[in-house]
DNA sequence: CATGAATGAGACTTCATTCAT
DNA sequence: CATGAATGAAGTCTCATTCAT
């Protein structure tokens, strides 16, 4: 990390980057545009961020994050196993309606050359939580007998489509969230 | 009578910018390399494709009517509904699994601001033939009561979930073809 | 020159040439916009011109040879000396805004780096009688004494002037040529 | 504060320009060229023009708003109307003799299609105290009655054909100066 | 001879990054 | 640290010319 001095630029700059990322396509996304929009200087984004490339890991890595923060600090460790994995399954869905940018942005930073599997290892670690639990309905036998790997797969497969579909379709999120959920369900629930 | 056109080079340069494409990501995809890696020279490239973007959208173009032809001119009419619905799977999948470097490029591709609106309905044309069959199915009671697009958007979902699951783990993928619409019917079929 | 089949097409090309010449300016003229405005091939313009260069040369010794012709061959050796100078003035400008394409290309092939100084000299040879002409008038004490060339270079410049003033104010030519003879001859004439 | 953009700097680049323009023609003109005689890096050249063709006509402008400025900051208001006429094309045919080089890059910008119509007409706003002059000569019946622009047109054209014909004779300039101004006299001044 | 696909040098311009201020 | 002018490598695309058909 570079020298560092105001949180609230390191910020603006990662928001800004968000934004244009969204708009533009990450490869169209210039840095002199990311600083311009972030109300600093086009020198001054190399400051907090030696290249556009570790700009682009930090964003990951930032969003990553949020994410993760959204969906597990929130958990009620008093919910039963089937009601934990409806609210990692909200929590997923509702954050990637509300912040749009952020998800298109994922997207386009997901497919990106310039984003290290270093970084992309070290921002599954705070899902580590939910794999556990998955893993635990597996053994509770609540969930069939797939490798957690693959559950969740399917169920970041599924929510993202459905994120996207709420979006595209502009229809209500309360629905599809509940809808999508029992989809997923009837897909991964031992009969 | 000059040299004719060829389709021969036409193809080769598609191919060789879906290798360059996977290899580099499509941003660092030059169109120098692709040209080398078709044996043309640079200007020829551009003999078949005026830019770097109508050469983009082609190739996803080309992807997509190559995977649409793949699941519907095997599908044999007489099949059942459930059966139809898993030899659009499995072809779908067996696709994505042989045609690796396809379906990664198209990865790219999608998220890339060069790809116009027009060009990513028209690539969905083709596949008109599985949205009437799906739209079928539920009618018929076969399928849970839900917006065609949704049900597809599930089908797409897990197909491309499943294909990256079986290239990543290096499973075999007899297995999770199977395992994977299981999942899948369980999702979608009306109990 | 290059083998030469039809002076037909030579013919066309040159035609073709000037029009795009005055629309586009001759630096952005491409040798495919003149061959496609000739009704010819791209690679058939290099059978009749070898190269761009060759063409815009040939093309400067046409226009000046027309124009040679126009003034020279037409002139009645019965004239008075002034009713020659006259006939030369009025031939010249109702050539230039007779045909105002090819005045305008001139302009530009004058000042193009393309033309050899060798051709600009034999563009000149056709006009060799109208300098001795004016080399008599200025014996005979009709005309100041000034040096032929620079005499040549008022009547030049003069009638180019009024060829682009008659085109830009889309004024009468009729006018403009005896108002501008006028002036020419109470510029050049002895008191 | 980061490094001022510096008019010396401009100043250079467009010095550069006319000097390559002169030797080469403008279309043959590269911007690294340019670059690289003014002494600045080629990306360089793009911080202060955005495009050749903006340096192209900012050229065209500071030229001829120099020779504007030679020919009327100089102007003596006590002068009588004949010698204002003289000071004029005296300054006007110095000019163009002393700065051969602007000269000659005039004679390729002014037939450039890279010119816009817009920045010819900025360019002779400088010019208009001329204009005027010349309107109160023919209205005070020094001059004959006659359009200002042609006469205008007269006085510019006789004063480039005989700065181009010191320049190829290689004769003095004081010499054509006044033989000049008296031909265009006779021209213009009413009898 | 006529054609137009093929060529590849080279043009203009962009943009991540550096560094003088 | 903040700034933005300066840099120059590198990219896309053009176009005069060649040559297989």
């Amino acid at each position: 990390m570079a020298r560092v001095r105001s949180e609230e630029k390191r910020l603006a700059i990662l928001a800004a980057a968000t934004g244009i990322i969204v708009e533009a396509g990450l490869p169209a996304t210039r840095t002199a545009a990311i600083a311009k929009a972030a109300g600093v200087a086009e020198g001054t984004l190399f400051v907090y961020f030696k290249t556009k490339d570790e700009l682009v890991n930090q964003l990951y890595l930032s969003i990553k994050q949020e994410l993760a923060a959204v969906m597990i600090t929130t958990a009620d460790n008093s919910l039963s196993m089937e009601a934990k994995f409806r609210h990692y399954w909200c929590k997923y869905v509702c954050w990637g309606v509300e912040n749009h940018s952020k998800k298109l942005a994922m997207d386009q930073l997901m497919v990106s050359a310039a984003l290290l599997p270093e970084v992309k290892e070290q921002a599954n670690v705070p899902f580590a939580e939910v794999a556990n639990y998955v893993a635990g309905c597996i053994e509770a036998g609540l969930l069939k007998s797939l490798p957690v790997d693959y559950v969740l797969g399917v169920f970041a497969a599924m929510a993202e489509m459905t994120i996207n579909y709420v979006l595209q379709q502009k229809v209500a999120v309360e629905e599809y969230q509940q809808t999508g959920f029992d989809l997923l369900w009837d897909a991964v629930a031992k009969r």
